[in-house]
DNA sequence: TAACATAGAACAATCGTTTGTTCAACGCAA
DNA sequence: TTGCGTTGAACAAACGATTGTTCTATGTTA
């Protein structure tokens, strides 16, 4: 049971109150300089740090965020919360994290578990296109920030890339290396990076006067496991697409297992694209090209917009575009893959 | 601004006290089934739910557990993450998570952070020995559980492996499969993992009859530089080893790419072996030899640790020690990755 | 000397719950 | 009618901080 400010007073014999202004500094009041010697070194001495929960309780914050990410195991998530974290301690917050597993229901009771807690705001990046949860934390007014996915157009702060663009530049280069037949892993339709990605493959496609051809694009959602089963389905038919781009790069891994368990070569049979350049990409044999984004930026700039929502005290819709960046690795280009770890260049955020 | 017992006593014309027996079912107290009903309808139809902030001042405790870790984005620490939230979250905990990089001044910050906010437990992952942030803890009676990491023996609750006999089979395979210079990578000397691993190495060195050579053994830390600087260390030596065994996974991988960069085979000229298991170890090419922990029941079992301290409001110094399983892949027997992914046989606890 | 600033610190309300204690009203037996 | 046991709910004191207001000595000025 750590000191307390009335215990202070006590040793002190001045009122909790007076401890409480030195301890905090208060411009506001006036202390004879030889009293506030005495409460600063009793401080020290008995190493008083006030009682968050009281405080939280009195200030009505926490300075306590929280982020709500499907699965931290997913390496995105671990650097965007890297990206959340480093950006959000060295101000003063500590940081709760809550994994729905893509399950709406755990989504929304970890949003109340949140909420009931006080968190000062949120940042989700699980939210699917009219997300439930999305309009209740706007409506509870609760602070908060999506990011990679968003939820209804405009509406909330959010951090993300140009995911159409990404589609467009994954799938053209496909288009470049002369595949014909390229097929798509689509996520969801329910999810904001599978609407728009899959919008920028359609748009390569056009662009590139080949046929769009509705049996190329599988729903795969954004697991390891998702993605093997509808790369099997696309790989099994007779006229079998010879590239594909798979919306995740998690999706994408397990695209590869497929196709190496189905005895194709990557990229000779098959070529493989993925989203994000998640550290493991680059360390996949082959490496597996892939459209990098900034994903500890994601998780910085999201905590600073959350930030600054707090602070100022209202809520913003302000968002940050990061500019997606093409990374060619052995998955779609034999030999491309030396050397090891090809850089990107540096991604640029519009607004 | 959610609705508060006082706004609702004013609705409901009762006292505020009666409605927060009602709403936390008091058994203490008889309500008369009329006003009960009326009040139970009330607190539905507004949703009320208690302020954490104001609950967890007067009740002394806030259902929040902090995770301590060096480094989300080491898949070692995400599952064991996730079989932290996993056990705690369905028994109403939320759960926070801090990142220290290794550094004890980070870590030191985090808990004082951690104690502040009054945090009901912690779960450290990153303690060295001797450590004075876990003594800190003792002593200030903050219930804890060390996972993988203990610091001073048998002083605190905690979950892990046993590291000696891990070390002991990982370096007795290489001593089966005919190695005669067997490399080392012994993560530091100031953390338990690295100080037993590396007597498990030892002791099978010392069993085999081979010679005990000082220079095979580096210090390489933790993270995938450190084993990547050790390794190239060991293999550029002129008498250099045809084999090494890594504290963790991650080492390893900055072995195997060390290795791979200076023009040697994996495993025709340098065999490699890691520890833990991580997901990444079994998709690697060639697939990494390891020995496999149960990441994700650490997390499990650490957090069962905590929250019965928490409960009975006693220190406990309970031990929980899974037996480490040798998993064979690639990276020390030629052809040994098909089937991918090997299961390694489940793991038990010993007391 | 009376009136009045001013410095320095105490006072007290408040944040939203929880919970031991007290109290009012009623029914019933003596 | 008096007294007592019950029931149902109000009262009030915390939990530990913050902060606007009030109070009491001083010291200063007219």
């Amino acid at each position: 049971m750590p000191v307390t400010l009335k215990e202070l007073a006590v040793r002190a014999r001045v009122h909790p109150s007076t401890i409480s202004r030195v301890a905090n500094n208060d411009p506001s009041l006036r202390i004879a300089p030889t009293t506030r010697q005495r409460i600063e070194t009793l401080l020290r001495e008995t190493e008083y740090r006030p009682n968050g929960v009281a405080r939280g309780l009195k200030l009505r914050q926490t300075f306590a965020l929280a982020v709500v990410i499907p699965d931290i195991t997913n390496p995105f998530f671990a650097a965007l919360f890297r990206g959340v974290e480093d950006g959000a301690s060295p101000r003063g917050y500590n940081v709760l994290l809550c994994n729905t597993d893509g399950s709406p229901e755990r989504q929304r009771s970890h949003l109340h578990s949140l909420h009931a807690r006080r968190v000062d705001g949120v940042i989700l990046a699980s939210s699917v296109l009219r997300d439930p949860s999305v309009r209740w934390l706007r409506h509870q007014h609760i602070p908060h920030v999506l990011v990679n996915r968003f939820s209804d157009d405009g509406q909330d702060a959010f951090v993300g890339s140009d995911d159409v663009l990404g589609g467009l530049v994954a799938t053209r280069h496909l288009v470049e290396l002369g595949h014909r037949r390229i097929g798509h892993l689509a996520g969801k339709l329910t999810v904001s990076t599978g609407v728009l990605r899959r919008r920028g493959y359609l748009g390569a496609i056009a662009d590139s006067g080949l046929p769009a051809d509705a049996a190329l694009i599988a729903e795969s959602g954004y697991t390891e496991e998702g993605g093997a089963r509808a790369a099997e389905q696309l790989l099994s038919m007779r006229d079998r697409p010879t590239a594909i781009f798979a919306v995740t790069d998690m999706t994408a891994v397990g695209a590869c297992t497929v196709a190496r368990r189905m005895g194709l070569r990557i990229p000779e049979d098959v070529a493989v694209v993925g989203y994000n350049d998640i550290p493991l990409a680059s360390r996949l044999v082959p490496g597996l090209t892939t459209v990098h984004v900034p994903i500890h930026e994601f998780g910085a700039a999201a905590a600073r917009l959350l930030m600054e929502q707090i602070e100022t005290g209202e809520a913003s819709r302000r968002r940050v575009i990061f500019n997606p960046q093409l990374v060619v690795r052995g998955s779609t280009v034999g030999g491309a893959d030396a050397p090891v770890n090809r850089r990107p260049a540096a991604a640029f955020a519009t607004e």
